[in-house]
DNA sequence: CTAACGTATCAGTGGATAATGATATGACAT
DNA sequence: ATGTCATATCATTATCCACTGATACGTTAG
């Protein structure tokens, strides 16, 4: 074993999981239209209920994992809960994984492990 | 509904699914432990396999779904396949997702929907 | 031809989790 | 205080998917 495998392995070792973890809450149809939702604005839960067609309880559970994650941050306004974009670079990153998904090389749709 | 609501979701419609899919192909602490062992080199199953730790049908598996999903590609050498990173732009992004992790704000731990 | 090796596939299994309906909590208005 | 609205939590259910062991396929060596 190398001295870069070694590297690899420690590095791998601390970052693996929260990586998967990130990757993982973004790797949610419902998270995605929730994020997507808040893209250009903040929102309330009622208006991401309504822009994304999902139930409420299943909008306010996402959000509660999204929040707990870090990738969104809340705002108390009287009886409504108003959410946005925790980090900029958290857009980017869908942005970055949209450029991928123009690749012709990237074609997601044929993976057959998982039905997604 | 206002007409940055319709683009929105006339965007999301297309896109959601496949971004989806593809996070969720980085999703998996295996597959992203695969994904490692690629960053720096081309690789066989078998170089794999010793490097994670992981089962070798488990392995191959994986590389199946990366393959298809068209983040990795192959190469046959005599009896050995050897992989690499389909494209650099994958090692961006996950270059990318641990400079979020490294901010104070995002902390993935903390999520508990999913123990991952 | 046959043995040995590298890789891929398959079926079975356990564990995880997204969605739903019911309900609880909290805030505002009258 | 009470009703109403916005949000959060809970238990249940049904589905999905990662892992394992056995096995098949393909290639090289002897």
């Amino acid at each position: 074993m190398t001295l870069q495998n070694i590297q690899d392995d420690l590095s791998a070792a601390d970052t693996l999981e929260p990586r998967a973890k990130l990757f993982r809450g973004l790797g949610d149809p419902s998270r995605l239209a929730i994020l997507d939702a808040l893209l250009s604005d903040e929102r309330s839960v009622q208006e991401i209920v309504t822009q994304t067609g999902l139930g409420q309880p299943n909008v306010s559970n996402h959000l509660r994992c999204l929040l707990d994650c870090g990738l969104v941050s809340r705002r108390n306004e009287g009886r409504f809960v108003r959410y946005r974009l925790a980090d900029r670079r958290i857009a980017d990153l869908i942005r970055d994984a949209d450029q991928l998904l123009a690749s012709t090389a990237v074609g997601v749709d044929a993976c057959r492990s998982y039905t997604g």
